[in-house]
DNA sequence: CGAATGTCAGGTCGACTGACATAG
DNA sequence: CCTATGTCAGTCAACCTGACATTC
C-alpha cells in the first residue's frame, strides 16, 4: 500500500526501479495465483519447453532460481504432474527434468495470464514508450549480469 | 545469481523490471549497510527530515512502511538516538515522532551512499537516458498507486 | 584428488494480515 | 458507536548461505 512518497525518494532511480517492480510482481503473482501457479512455477516450465529436458543444475541457470529453491518447485510441479524427475542413466548425479503434456497446457494458460498483464503493467505507456522503456531496462540487466 | 535467462523472459517488461529491481535493491542493501543501516532506515530518516516530526501513521504514508513494520524501524533508529519518540499531549494515541541531530548526521552519509548507488545502477546509461528511464517508470508508477 | 550435482536447514529483506488495546 | 492509532505475532515470495553426501 504505497501512497505519497516524500520528495527525496521520487526521483530516486533505484526507488522508482523498486516500486515499479513492486507492482509488476504483485499483479504477476495476482494472476498466476488465479491459474494456480506461482512465479517460479512459470519460470521453470518456460525455461523448460524452450530448451527441453536438463538437469537441475543448467535449469536453475536457465530460470535464474536458486538450486535450493528448484528443489522444492520441481517437487510442487512434479506432485502435480507437470514435469517429471528422472535419474540421468549417463551421469548418475543428474536428474533430467522434463515437462509433461499436462505441464505444457498450464504453461500455456499461464502464457496467456502473462501477456494480459504486461498489458496493465505498461498500460500508460505508448508502444514506441514501452520499446524505450524495455531498451533501457535490458542494457541495465545486461552491464549488472556477470556472465552473460 | 542470476545467469543466461531464457527468451521468454528477457524480454518480458514484468520480468526486467523485477530483475533490474533486484540488483538496484543490491546495491543499496549492501551499500546501506556499509554505513549500518537498512532501507527502512533511510526511508524513515528521509521522510522525518524532509516534512518533519510527526505521528507513526503519517510516516507510515510518508515512507511507504506499512505501520507494523515501523513500529520495529523506530524502535531500532530509537535505540541508537536517530529519532526521539514522544507521546503527543494532543492526542494521547500518537506518539510524535522526531529526527534527532545524531539522526541528521547520518543521514547524511547515507545519502551520500545513496547517490553513488545511484551512478553505479545507471551507469551504462547516458544521462539523456537516466531521464527517460526515471520519466517513463514515474508514469508507470503514478498509474499504479491508488491516491497520490 | 578437485569439481559438479542434488538436498536440506536456515536466514534475510520488504511487504503484508489479523488481532488487539487504547483513545478520539 | 465507529474510527484512528500503535503494538505484536505471524505469514509470504524471492533470494541467498552453508553444510552435506554422492558421483564424476
Amino acid at each position: 500500500m504505497d501512497t505519497t512518497a516524500s520528495g527525496r525518494l521520487r526521483a530516486l532511480p533505484s526507488w522508482l526501479l523498486t516500486q515499479t517492480a513492486h507492482h509488476a510482481h504483485r499483479l504477476v503473482t495476482e494472476g498466476l495465483s488465479e491459474a494456480g501457479a506461482r512465479g517460479y512455477h512459470y519460470r521453470l516450465l518456460a525455461a523448460l519447453e524452450e530448451s527441453g529436458p536438463a538437469s537441475q543444475a543448467t535449469l536453475g541457470r536457465r530460470s535464474a532460481i536458486h538450486l535450493s529453491d528448484l528443489v522444492a518447485t520441481i517437487n510442487e510441479l512434479a506432485d502435480r504432474g507437470l514435469v517429471s524427475r528422472e535419474p540421468d542413466p549417463a551421469d548418475r548425479r543428474r536428474n533430467v527434468i522434463t515437462i509433461t503434456a499436462d505441464g505444457r497446457r498450464h504453461l500455456k494458460r499461464l502464457d496467456k495470464q502473462i501477456a494480459r498483464i504486461q498489458d496493465d503493467l505498461l498500460a500508460p505507456l505508448s508502444d514506441q514508450e514501452r520499446e524505450q522503456l524495455t531498451g533501457l531496462l535490458s542494457r541495465l540487466l545486461r552491464h549488472h549480469t556477470p556472465d552473460a
